[in-house]
DNA sequence: TCCCGGCAGTGGTCCGACCACTAGAATACA
DNA sequence: TGTATTCTAGTGGTCGGACCACTGCCGGGA
């Protein structure tokens, strides 16, 4: 919802997101340089580069010093790292943020027993055995973990769920890599991964959104311990009651 | 996430991340003008603008011309305009921005009944009552109905999941808008908003839940019919079987 | 008292120069 | 010939300093 206004900066978004739009610009499209591109649109350069700025910070642009200006590819991420610094700002817990990504993905594999497809099974199922076969390397098997559920979200045909699960992970990733090496029962772990390919698999939602649940249950509490035990422990509490909702102020946003 | 480069984007992100960090920074309050900020971080303003343009961009600063740049407050947004920008790079359509909300709402609803507190069930209570005041009046009573859901997600004790509907709802709010004149029914709409206050008020998650969704799947089914009828119809589809990957063009009008 | 013009402070835009990085071409070496 | 090294063109990153545009406020005049 950029507005139409004379600033140079959404001049800059609106015309980028019309030849998007357009069709003319697919990801992993290049735009011109910076130089040339700005003597087209009329602007100068820095506020050509203040409008880039703006995309990419948003994950529609990818910028590569020295190479060139692209439009993003791969799986599209809606808040980037300003998850983290909202989370700073508005101080998000962790347990926050594994109740959304549960919430997410029990429904996105409930998704996904429903509309997935062969070819995506199938990947899944590869991830799966890459497990079995990693459990006795924690940083590898997680990067197959990862991708395992990147396919769930793909299978479930909503695009947008699954940029929301990916902002959640890749915060939640972070955080994760510090305690990973202290991973255990791979092997368990694994197994109900299994379990969820198999619900999936045989269509059936309920089974699948259920499973996922009780894994990702299981995975924070065991992620809570390893942290504890590397006293990287943070913030992490249980839902007492409710959070603090210090606010007061409506805060509404009419204009 | 955002990494320790020698990027001067990157270490006024920190800086300020530190600041809010420590609580030298909290919602609302201002940071110093350019000049004297670059001054004080050793770097040209140039680069300081640079830094808070993305911080800007991802709503974590309010940046207001000929007054001062401050810290964002209010309830905090995820990807702010993000949404609709990948949308149009990634072809998102509208079933899936409400299957979104459908999901994250009904799970809302439930946590709100769980977790909810005295005040804000006050809050819903008020909001339900100027729907039905205001059945006549379409542009009012959807400002009450956004506050509405608004209260419903800081019940909800999730402000992560909060953030994430906020996102969703303000990219639905605009295509809303165009068809809310259209809108009748009014008081069907306002009697199941009352329905979910009594559900989430008597503490029953299930129902909340169930209610909620009833809700939305008639609020997605009423606004397509505005839609359709207003021409506008943009590309709505049922979720047939699944999205194709990235190659789908929609390119219709949107400002 | 009220209106309005001016003023000071702050962000927005521009220019033009130079720095830093990358990839590939040209060159030197074995 | 093949490989390693160096050079170079192209591209984004940083700089500083001038000037424009907006906002809020204060003081003078009706």
């Amino acid at each position: 919802m950029p507005k139409n206004d004379t600033h140079m900066t959404m001049r800059v978004v609106n015309h980028i997101r019309t030849m998007i739009e357009s069709g003319g610009l697919q990801p992993g499209d290049r735009i011109p340089p910076e130089r040339e591109f700005a003597r087209k649109l009329r602007i100068s350069r820095a506020s050509l580069r203040t409008g880039i700025g703006y995309l990419a910070a948003m994950g529609v642009m990818d910028v590569r010093h020295g190479v060139g200006t692209f439009v993003a590819e791969g799986p599209p991420e809606i808040g980037k790292s300003s998850l983290s610094l909202l989370g700073a700002l508005h101080g998000f817990q962790s347990w926050q943020m594994f109740e959304a990504r549960r919430i997410l993905e029990s429904e996105l594999a409930a998704l996904a027993a429903e509309r997935g497809k062969e070819q995506q099974f199938t990947a899944m199922s590869e991830e799966v055995t890459e497990m079995y076969a990693t459990v006795d390397n924690p940083m590898e098997y997680l990067i197959h973990d990862v991708r395992f559920h990147r396919v769930i979200a793909q299978a479930s045909g909503n695009p947008i769920l699954a940029a929301l699960m990916e902002t959640i992970t890749s915060a939640l990733y972070d955080e994760r890599r510090k305690t990973a090496e202290r991973s255990r029962d791979l092997k368990q772990s694994a197994d109900l991964h299994r379990e969820i390919y198999r619900a999936i698999r045989s269509r059936n939602p309920h089974e699948a959104r259920s499973v996922m649940e009780r894994h990702l249950a299981m995975a924070q509490s065991a992620q809570d311990l390893e942290a504890a035990e590397a006293g990287t422990n943070g913030h992490v509490g249980k839902p007492q009651t409710a959070s603090a909702p210090k606010r007061s102020r409506a805060a509404e946003k009419q204009d």
